[in-house]
DNA sequence: GGCGGTCAGTTTGGATGTCCAACCGACTCC
DNA sequence: GGAGTCGGTTGGACATCCAAACTGACCGCC
């Protein structure tokens, strides 16, 4: 994926969702993530037409976010696993289910839970957090791109124009 | 948005991705979040066709993702700006920006600095915690949805079918 | 006043994407 | 033999998407 490519600006944003920023794409990497491998099991989870999840699916193997295994000979059939990048979209789900639990969801329908052993059982309150120095990227003064421009970090004050 | 009426799994995934899943949505939701509030700077921004841009921007003040504010008023003109939810929705971004980086982008376009008093400058290192008991979600035990269904925790263990 | 530019869209016509129902071949189970 | 499973494909109707041109209200300049 050539970034420079892309209309607008050149972002690593824009270079994601050409890859699963497509329909029913991310619920398909959902459902494989649950354990549903079979196509038709897919199809059932996403409620997605089986003719756009067949393109999905293809893309998505394209793309190196999932690949097809094998799992019958007699008649050829295989089963959808993810891929090293396909596990690392997991918490780009799990950001987005927990945002929608939040504002789009009428009740909340699936929750994050976590257990640990100093906190017991709790809901899961994600956040992004720096390896390096250990403060969360929301608190992050904005810098700038290579190329000079600002870049996501914290949304800029406003500036009442 | 009523969970329930979604097609396939009743999942708050999906219900987000009905809000802010559908083309340039996102994309949108960045350039107001890097401080463009004006339609021209954010079609300039994503490059996206300003018919389809006029229609997101409505369908995300329809959703709450975004207000307008008026700053003109001789020819009445108006901004977009982050609501709360809006601002939420950072994470996400910031996740996908991540994902891209590592496995969407041909070179990293933009990158992620972060400047602390402790490290000075570095590259952002990010990664998915759990603000209540500090640890990494990536490691967490999938749970049960109140339907009895696995949930999106971590990608389960390989089932060898 | 006339000229060009900005701004937030809308309009147009044609390309592309999506949906749904039906169908298919190769099997398995009863 | 008949029904069902599985992983798709096909066809046709419909919706969305696109680039480019257009609108109409303003603004600054000379």
């Amino acid at each position: 994926m050539r970034v420079a490519d892309l209309p607008g600006r050149p972002c690593s944003l824009a270079a994601a969702l050409q890859l699963v920023g497509e329909r029913w794409a991310l619920l398909a990497v959902r459902e494989v993530a649950l354990g549903n491998h079979r196509f038709s099991d897919i199809a059932r989870g996403t409620g997605a037409p089986r003719d756009r999840l067949s393109a999905r699916l293809t893309a998505l193997v394209a793309a190196g976010v999932l690949e097809r295994r094998p799992y019958a000979t007699a008649p050829p059939r295989s089963g959808y696993h993810l891929t090293a990048a396909g596990r690392d979209l997991v918490p780009v789900l799990q950001a987005l289910l927990l945002w929608g639990e939040r504002w789009a969801a009428d009740r909340p329908a699936v929750r994050l839970h976590h257990e640990t052993a100093g906190h017991g059982d709790h809901p899961v309150d994600g956040t992004w957090t720096c390896r390096t120095c250990g403060e969360p990227l929301a608190g992050a003064r904005p810098t700038l791109t290579p190329a000079g421009r600002t870049l996501l970090g914290l949304p800029p004050e406003e500036d009442p124009r």
